[in-house]
DNA sequence: AAGAGACCATTCCTATAGGATTTGTCTATG
DNA sequence: CATAGACAAATCCTATAGGAATGGTCTCTT
C-alpha cells in the first residue's frame, strides 16, 4: 500500500492542508474500526511503516495519537498493542460512563437544534434502518457506522466542545465494543426502535424528553447485552 | 536544559522504564500547568528540542500526545500554538461539562472508597487548607496542585476507567482555567469549605449527598467566577 | 506612498542510519 | 530432560540531513 505524499502533489494545488501522518492515523483507525486489527494483536511501527510504504517517523507519531484515545497502548520499548478485549466489567464501566454523558449530549442538542442538524440525524436514523445486516462483519459495517455516527452527531450538536471531548475519549471504545463485546448484531429491531425514540424526542423539542429516551436507549443496550454475553 | 537520555544510564540498572519522549511530554504538560508557556504562544518543535537538548523527533511524539489533551492545537505545516484564552463561552461550556461528569464521580467514589483513598482525599483537603496564598504564581502554585488533585483523586477512586478518561479529557482545560480565567485566587475561603463539604459527604457514605456536594461546589465556582469575571 | 513580487531565514515534515533493547532459537551443560 | 547462556533477528528509539512550506523583509514598479 502507498499513501500519497506530500511531495507526490502536483505543485500549485496544496489544498490538501494536511500531512502524512494524518492519513497514517486514518488508516490506522480503519484498521482498527474494521476489524482488521484484533485486540492484542502487535502493531509493529516499522512494519506499518512497510506497509504503507512511509518511513517509521509519521507512524511513530500516529501511533502516540492514537494511544490517548485509548485503542492501542503502548509499553517503553516493546513497542504498541491494539487494546485487549472488553471483559464484563469495562462493559459494565462503559454503560456506567455512556448514562452519565450521553442523555446530557442529548438535553443540550436538543436546545440548540439546527434544521441541518435534524436533518443529518434524521439520515443517519435512515441508514441504520436500512443497512444490511448480514453475518460477516463487511455485511453489517454499515450499520455500525451509522449507530456510531448517530450518537457523534448528537454529541456534535450539543454544542459543548468538552462534552464532544468527552464522548470522544468514550466513542472509540464504544465503537471498539459492538465489533468484539460478543453481542453480534441480533438487536437490530429494537435497537433501530429505541434511536427513532430519540430521534423522535429531538424533533419534538423537549429537552428532558429527549434525554429520558436516551437514557433508555443506554440501559436497555446494556440489558440486551449482559443478556447475550458468553459465559466469559 | 539537559534530560537523561537512555544511554546515559548506567548498564544493568534500566529500571526507568521510560523513554525520552515521556519525558518530553511531562517537561511539556509543567510548562503548560506552570504558566511558562501564554494561550497563544507558539511551541516550536526544534526550538523545543535545542532547548531540551534532544532530538525533534522525541519533541514531536511529546507534542502529538499533548494535543489529543487539549492543550496545544496543531496547525499541518504551520506547527504547535498553546491554546488560546478561556471566552466566556468556552467557560459556560466546561461548568456544563463537569456538572455532568463530577456529581457522577463522587456518587461512584463514595460507594468503593477505600480507607487509603479517604486518607489520600484528607491529605489533599489539607494542603488546600495550608497552601500559601501569595500573589505572585509560584506562591499559588501548591494551592492549584492539590485543588486539582483533590477532583483527580476522586475520578480515580470512582473505579470507573471511562469516566476517569472523561474527567481527563477535561482536567487539563479546567487546570488551564484556574490558570487564565481570570478568577484568581480570590475565593480560597470558600472554595475550601466547599471541598470540605465533599469530603465529609464522601466520608459519611452517602452517595448521593456527595454527589449533591460536588455539584454544589461545580455551581459555585461557576457563579463567583461570573461574577469576577473581566469585562471582556 | 502603496502594492506586488522576489529573496531569505526559520520552521515543519519526512526519510535514513545506527545504537539499544527485546525476543526467539539454538546449543551446551548439569 | 530441563535449564542456563549465547547468538541472531526483529523492533524500538534517537539523531541527523535535507526537501518543502511559511513568514517576514526588502526592493522595484506604478
Amino acid at each position: 500500500m502507498k499513501l500519497a505524499s506530500s511531495r507526490d502533489r502536483a505543485p500549485g494545488r496544496p489544498v490538501s492542508r494536511q500531512v502524512l501522518a494524518d492519513h497514517v492515523y486514518e488508516e490506522l483507525l480503519a484498521w482498527l474500526m474494521d476489524g482488521r486489527l484484533e485486540p492484542g494483536a502487535a502493531v509493529s511501527i516499522d512494519g506499518t511503516a512497510r506497509e504503507l510504504d512511509v518511513s517509521p517517523t509519521p507512524v511513530r507519531e500516529a501511533l502516540a495519537r492514537l494511544e490517548h484515545t485509548g485503542m492501542v497502548r503502548r509499553v517503553a520499548l516493546k513497542g504498541y498493542r491494539v487494546a485487549p478485549v472488553f471483559t464484563r466489567e469495562d462493559f459494565a464501566e462503559l454503560m456506567e460512563a455512556r448514562l452519565a454523558i450521553e442523555p446530557v449530549n442529548a438535553r443540550l442538542a436538543c436546545r440548540r437544534l439546527t434544521p441541518e442538524g435534524l436533518a443529518d440525524l434524521r439520515g443517519a436514523v435512515k441508514d441504520l434502518e436500512t443497512a444490511p445486516r448480514g453475518p460477516s462483519f463487511v455485511e453489517f459495517r454499515d450499520y455500525l457506522e451509522a449507530d456510531e455516527r448517530f450518537h457523534k452527531l448528537i454529541a456534535e450538536q450539543s454544542g459543548n466542545q468538552f462534552m464532544l471531548a468527552a464522548y470522544n475519549a468514550l466513542g472509540g471504545q464504544v465503537q471498539r465494543f459492538r465489533l468484539f463485546g460478543g453481542v453480534g448484531i441480533t438487536d437490530a429491531e429494537q435497537a433501530i426502535a429505541e434511536h427513532q425514540a430519540v430521534f423522535e424526542a429531538l424533533a419534538s423539542g423537549d429537552p428532558e424528553q429527549a434525554a429520558a429516551a436516551m437514557a433508555d436507549h443506554v440501559h436497555k443496550v446494556r440489558a440486551r447485552a449482559i443478556a447475550d454475553a458468553p459465559a466469559d
